[in-house]
DNA sequence: TGTACATCAGTGAACGCGCGTTCACTGATGTAC
DNA sequence: TGTACATCAGTGAACGCGCGTTCACTGATGTAC
């Protein structure tokens, strides 16, 4: 038996580290994240993590910024995906981010509740989606010239979606659905209607 | 001087528990709060408050179970004094709603995060949420036949105005609207954009 | 190829801290007579 | 009206716990010769 016992040196610790803080956000909330617990988890010392991170609060920026490095690719990659039509790119890059959302709650939840950062971490943050808010703004200003968005400020149109999009996410990962979900409805076809009514809305035609 | 220094006997100390807890979510965070630091705030040995409560979850409990009473009575406040008309009632009720969540973010955080309940408080929550909900469906249908709301399944119609609602107010209360509140817009301008784009839509009509 | 050594990843004991909860107590309050 | 006493709200010391962080250490790895 040659390499049964764990090796004295991990291999990717940190790259390990970070698996595990995802892992206690998603088991046991973003509240149960300490540095004993990941270090636990990655079957380590608890003064190990300290090798890669300075400190608690570097190890959720660093599950932050990957978050946002994820986050970025698959709406990048489903814009790529989705030719040239520019209004194919911002639905693609929109399901993309509700897919992203969706599939991995605990990065949503670190990303976006902000109950875990401090000004640090938040700053990085606040960069990232303020950046992401103003591609949305050019997204709507095109779509608005090609006729298929009402015409209105831009970003109040962003604000109404975002708000939107975050509270159906709030609630989906928060298992707040899960009455109408398997009792009546699909989940997709939850998440169907909501994002049809943002653009169609609820009022009489 | 009579009545200088604090009684020994409190008065209403269960009330200034309760008051001191919301006060510490709001300064401090939901998972800031604790026993001790509540007791602290309302003058008190941070044994006092187990007079008054069994647990830690009991108050947090009370805290839940007060939050929803101030909701349901804003909202049937509201409803009364819409007057006869039931879509003014409605309206009236979701106003109500949206005013309480941004008046009182600690009361709404720890009605809705759920961050800070487990199993027990919890139940409390679902029962009274799902009532609401149910209600908001009896509205939705009776403005389907009033003609102002689109023919359609009212319980989607609930999930996709709940969601707006509920991230709009996560955003305000998270202070992530602050960059564009204040810079270009009043708040109240982004708080009815978004309210009537859910009924409005945003695609071109 | 083999050996000495620097480097540095991971260890485990230790620190101080704030927490939730308990418990014997103290002292204010109200009631019975 | 006055006094004895039961009640019970609030005290403060104490418990055990998990946490973040530090520090002297150990042992694996890779590089210089």
């Amino acid at each position: 038996m040659p390499s049964q016992k764990p090796a004295y040196h991990h291999g990717d610790l940190r790259e390990a580290l970070i698996e595990a803080a995802l892992a206690v956000i998603d088991e046991l909330g973003p509240q149960a994240l300490s540095i004993r617990e990941v270090a636990r988890r990655a079957g380590v010392s608890h003064a190990a993590p300290y090798r890669h991170f300075t400190d608690k609060d570097d190890l959720i920026v660093a599950v932050v910024e990957r978050g946002f490095e994820m986050l970025d690719a698959v709406t990048g990659q489903a814009r790529a995906a989705a030719g040239d039509d520019l209004l194919a790119q911002f639905a693609a890059s929109g399901e993309a981010y509700l897919r992203f959302a969706l599939e991995y709650p605990a990065y949503y939840r670190v990303m976006f509740s902000g109950d875990l950062l401090n000004s640090k971490g938040r700053d990085a943050l606040r960069h990232t989606s303020k950046s992401s808010f103003s591609r949305m703004v050019d997204d709507l200003t095109m779509c608005q010239e090609l006729g298929v968005v009402r015409r209105g400020d831009p970003k109040l149109q962003a604000v109404a979606i975002i708000s939107t999009v975050h509270g159906f996410v709030c609630l989906a990962n928060d298992n707040r659905l899960s009455d109408l979900h398997g009792e009546t409805f699909e989940f997709e076809q939850l998440r169907d209607f909501v994002l049809n009514a943002i653009f169609e809305g609820l009022g009489a035609p």
